[in-house]
DNA sequence: GCTAGATTGGACCCGAAGGTCCACTTCTGT
DNA sequence: ACAGAAGTGGACCTTCGGGTCCAATCTAGC
């Protein structure tokens, strides 16, 4: 239960936060049961439910958490400070790394479409992800703008909004495909445009 | 079974599959039952198994099949003929209604995270799509070359897979947020930045 | 050290859902 | 008309997996 928990039963909560997150990032939510989790992270039913009362799905939930706050860590020294365009060319390679890293196995969207519909906190979980994201990359376009490098009266939120849906299109497709070359297409087409309406207008 | 079917066999086939993806589209895979399907379609255990013996997961890829063929179909006429800004702008619309219209479902990625992995054929089958629809840009955007809209030196393939990449990424992001924003932004994004290379390079 | 509460182990329950079976009906060809 | 195959209905089986329960053990404060 939550509030008083000793520090063993913090760590054993986090056990199984962690480890359930490898077992779904590599099985699957679809495959992955109770069973598998408990045999991953050497701990019994009764564990499961004393630090999940409310069950699976809660579970769930918190190891998209546990995934949704690396998310970001993982692009962050890079994504913090997008003030110049070679920064912006790192921040892709960081992207594109992570993401072929991580093979055609992306935890949250996975996560989502199990619990998302059913669980209310699951979309507010993935929304607040999606706006930090964005907002970040606004930070660095606005960033650009202060440098110089682009006009300032290009539409910063719509162009954030943009580089975010081909980001999320390119792993999206790159899921489907197992090929992460639209992911890099629109990554460089993105930044690349960017690049143009900044010497277009200057 | 395949190749000694009937009419009348074809049509409880095609029944069962229409009927399917209905209760898909709504229900959502995860929580959609054989069962469902029976009640929906007003048939028996034994005729799902009669027409998909392999079981659910053949079925599924019937349904994924199905509505593969359905998506570019959707935006057909406009998706045909891109030769115009005009052109685009319409598809662009017709894109943004139909999805949504469809609102947070969607019944192919939900599909391909169910049975991606364990058949075979369902990558294929979305890599397909995928490579359908992206050529279909490229004709477009090879229009516009032709019609003196855009510069021949413009990497059209490079083109076509970033758009591809906006409208699955706003795609995908509307099924997590609920929103068409980032849809418009990126489809936005996306022609506005062409028109621009093209007068930039013009 | 003793008691209360937190923690842990694992046996057990039960419903749900995929899949099987077989009897019955309807169609097709000769 | 009738034989055989295709098509259909629905009862039944089996497994699996989420969830429950209780007894045993550890930890902390007095």
């Amino acid at each position: 239960m939550p509030g008083e928990l000793t520090p063993k039963g913090r760590a054993t909560r986090a056990r199984i936060v962690e480890g359930a997150a490898e077992v779904l990032r590599d099985r699957g939510v679809a495959l992955t049961t109770l069973d598998d989790i408990r045999l991953h992270t050497g701990t019994s039913k009764s564990q499961l439910f004393h630090y999940f009362p409310a069950g699976k799905d809660a579970l769930l939930l918190a190891v998209a958490q546990y995934e949704a706050d690396r998310v970001l860590d993982d692009q962050m020294p890079e994504l913090g400070c997008l003030d110049s365009w070679e920064a912006w060319h790192r921040w892709r390679d960081v992207v594109v790394e992570r993401y072929e890293a991580q093979g055609d196995h992306c935890p949250l969207s996975t996560l989502f479409l199990q619990i998302g519909r059913q669980e209310p906190g699951a979309r507010a979980l993935v929304v607040e992800l999606l706006r930090k994201w964005q907002e970040r990359l606004a930070v660095g376009i606005r960033a650009l703008q202060g440098n110089g490098l682009l006009p300032t009266s290009l539409d910063v939120d719509r162009a954030a909004a943009a580089m975010l849906a081909a980001v999320q299109g390119g792993v999206s497709i790159m899921l489907s495909t197992g090929s992460s070359a639209h992911l890099r297409a629109a990554l460089d087409w993105g930044i690349v445009q960017l690049r143009a309406a900044g010497q277009f207008a200057a």
